[in-house]
DNA sequence: CGGTTTTGACCAGCGC
DNA sequence: GCGCTGGTCAAAACCG
């Protein structure tokens, strides 16, 4: 085995799904069935790496998933080995991909696979089953489960055992006339000691069998899971395309107004904002005090409703003292807030909420009232709800955290335009000059139809945008600057102008409601506003399209930062590729 | 009776 | 260390 190498071999011969075929990665070459199911494995990991059995691996692909079952040969490669010699024949399907995904990184086993203690790798004078350094290990890609596999495998070391057994049984009787006879002893102690090295297997490979069938059980359900997620995803791809469009035709005037500047390299790299909410989120009574998730998107009343936030913690950050420089923990919060014109208590998102405090809040008579998801046990996504002093008309709204549990349509429009609003925000939460400009593209990109409603401020503690619904989107609004259009209070940007100062217009009519499709205020005051609406310019279809379509996308895909990433991607096209290294493996 | 709201108490972070 | 503030908790009250 070549231990300097980082990869994995993997032959298979025997039948192969056609499931698998249709999701294998571009690294997975199949031939046609030749022999029995083999599987062969070669590790050229480093002598010093341990073996895991790797239940649970950080990727998601479907390739992936059936490597998992690879763990099978870390345990007992000895009863795989005497099962191969007795077995014989190996491979025709092909599976070469990447160490790092599997073995060559150990921060990709979440755990050591329900209890199996890891070893040390077997150097290279142990790896005397194959001449190649390789292991192979009977596997079946579609007619078989691994447990059966690994059943097999048992059964066929529990066979060589008997057999074994029987063997010196009947040494015992034909030396028992002979007890003079001390080779004769020396015999049946070793063979004795072989009995009990089989015996003990056999207990190892028992235990693995269970192992094998609980994790086969896990990763069957992971498999229906991803595939029912593709499913759903190609049925989105043409919405996502519309954005695709949208967001070109923002590249291009962006790039108008900024001199042909293509936009930095560092909004295409995505962090730890890009990775979407999950279940495995694991809200506890209250996770986003303790270690908040990476996407932990949060929001935050803007300016008017608590002067303290702008004057005490914006004004604050100096460019000594940049975002860059504050803890990270405090960068991966973003908060969403969303001004509408609302005379209900609170805005019909969809989402079933519960008060569970009110405040109120210094420099603001209005009460401030805290809500917490309530549609699943431990959702940490919350929201507070205030009105604004200066317009007691303006009802604002902020969201945090990423729910954990399906949305009704009504509440995936606002969830998703809360998330690219996040996701904006921390994508663009840095304090260069390209910083700045990148979530002034994002902005406009998240909500094209009026890029002026859009605030992204970086104040601490936590960073917020602002979806000021209250201002009117007339597209010729859209036609001034870019500088104008947006604040960014972000400290050594150099563009720091008196923080959170939204350009707000109030008394208008909240007529751009349209780029939040189910996002309705309560009946009776969507019915009073109608009027209204009917008399302002309706929002162009061109402009409402595109939010609707930007906003299917984000539905559609749960990781809308790897979407906006491969989206741009597309746009800024081969001239400027930017990596996008963090949106091929998260789900 | 279960879920929600109210409301005072409590806690943590921050600035002085 | 102290006070202020935002945010949360939890018991009691309320409601359908």
């Amino acid at each position: 085995m070549d231990a300097s190498g980082g990869r994995i071999e993997a032959r298979v011969a025997g039948p192969v799904s056609p499931d698998v075929g249709a999701d294998a990665q571009p690294d997975v070459i199949a031939t046609p069935p030749t022999t029995s199911p083999v599987l062969l494995i070669a590790f050229p990991l480093s002598p010093d790496q341990e073996f895991g059995t790797a239940a649970h691996v950080s990727s998601a692909s479907v390739s992936s998933l059936l490597f998992l079952q690879l763990n099978l040969h870390f345990v007992s490669c000895d009863s795989i080995q005497s099962y191969m010699d007795r077995r014989g024949g190996a491979g025709a399907l092909t599976l070469d991909t990447s160490a790092p995904l599997f073995l060559a990184s150990s921060s990709n086993y979440v755990g050591s696979g329900g209890g199996v203690p890891k070893r040390k790798r077997p150097t290279d004078s142990s790896d005397h089953h194959l001449g190649t350094g390789a292991i192979e290990f009977p596997i079946s890609l579609s007619t078989r489960s691994h447990a059966e596999m690994a059943e097999e495998a048992l059964g066929g070391n529990r066979a060589v055992a008997d057999e074994k057994k029987n063997t010196i049984e009947t040494s015992m009787v034909e030396q028992v006339d002979d007890e003079d006879d001390k080779e004769g002893r020396n015999e049946l102690a070793a063979m004795q000691a072989e009995l009990a090295r089989m015996n003990e297997e056999n207990q190892k490979l028992t235990v693995l069998l269970s192992q094998v069938t609980s994790s086969y059980s896990a990763l069957e359900m992971r498999l229906a899971t991803l595939t029912r997620q593709r499913n759903q995803r190609n049925d989105e791809s043409s919405k996502a395309h519309e954005v695709v469009e949208v967001m070109g035709a923002k590249v291009d005037a962006m790039n108008r107004d900024h001199g042909g500047v293509i936009f930095p390299r560092r909004f295409m790299e995505l962090g730890p904002a890009a990775e979407e909410d999950e279940p495995s989120n694991s809200s506890t009574a209250s996770p986003e005090r303790s270690s908040p998730p990476p996407d932990n998107l949060l929001y935050k009343d803007d300016e008017n409703l608590d002067p303290s936030w702008n004057t005490n913690k914006a004004l604050e950050l100096t460019p000594t003292k940049t975002a860059e420089q504050a803890p990270e923990a405090t960068m991966r919060k973003a908060r969403v807030s969303v001004r509408a014109r609302s005379e209900a208590p609170m805005l019909a998102d969809g989402c079933r909420w519960r008060k569970y405090g009110q405040k109120i809040a210094k420099g603001n008579p209005c009460p401030r009232a805290y809500y917490r998801c309530t549609m699943a046990t431990g959702c940490p996504v919350r929201k507070q709800v205030q009105r604004c002093a200066d317009d007691r008309s303006i009802l604002i709204t902020t969201y945090e955290g990423n729910h954990n549990h399906p949305l009704p349509p009504a509440a995936m429009a606002m969830k998703s335009t809360t998330s690219a609003a996040a996701s904006m925000l921390l994508s663009g939460s840095m304090t260069s000059a390209n910083g700045l400009m990148s979530s002034n593209f994002l902005a406009s990109t998240v909500l094209p139809c009026s890029s002026s409603m859009a605030t992204v401020s970086a104040a601490a503690p936590f960073p917020t945008v602002t979806l000021d619904l209250t201002q009117d989107p007339n597209p010729l609004l859209s036609q001034r600057p870019p500088a104008a259009q947006f604040h960014f209070p972000f400290p050594s940007g150099g563009a720091l102008t008196q923080p959170r100062s939204l350009p707000h217009v109030h008394g208008q009519k909240l007529v751009n409601q349209s780029a939040f499709s189910g996002f309705q205020t309560s009946p009776q005051i969507a019915a009073a506003q109608l009027p209204q609406q009917r008399a302002q310019p309706a929002v162009p279809p061109s402009l409402a399209e595109a939010v609707s379509a930007a906003t299917a996308a984000i539905t559609s895909d749960p990781n809308f930062a790897a979407a906006l990433a491969a989206a741009i991607k597309s746009v800024i096209g081969a001239g400027h590729q930017p990596p996008v290294n963090n949106s091929d493996n998260i789900l």
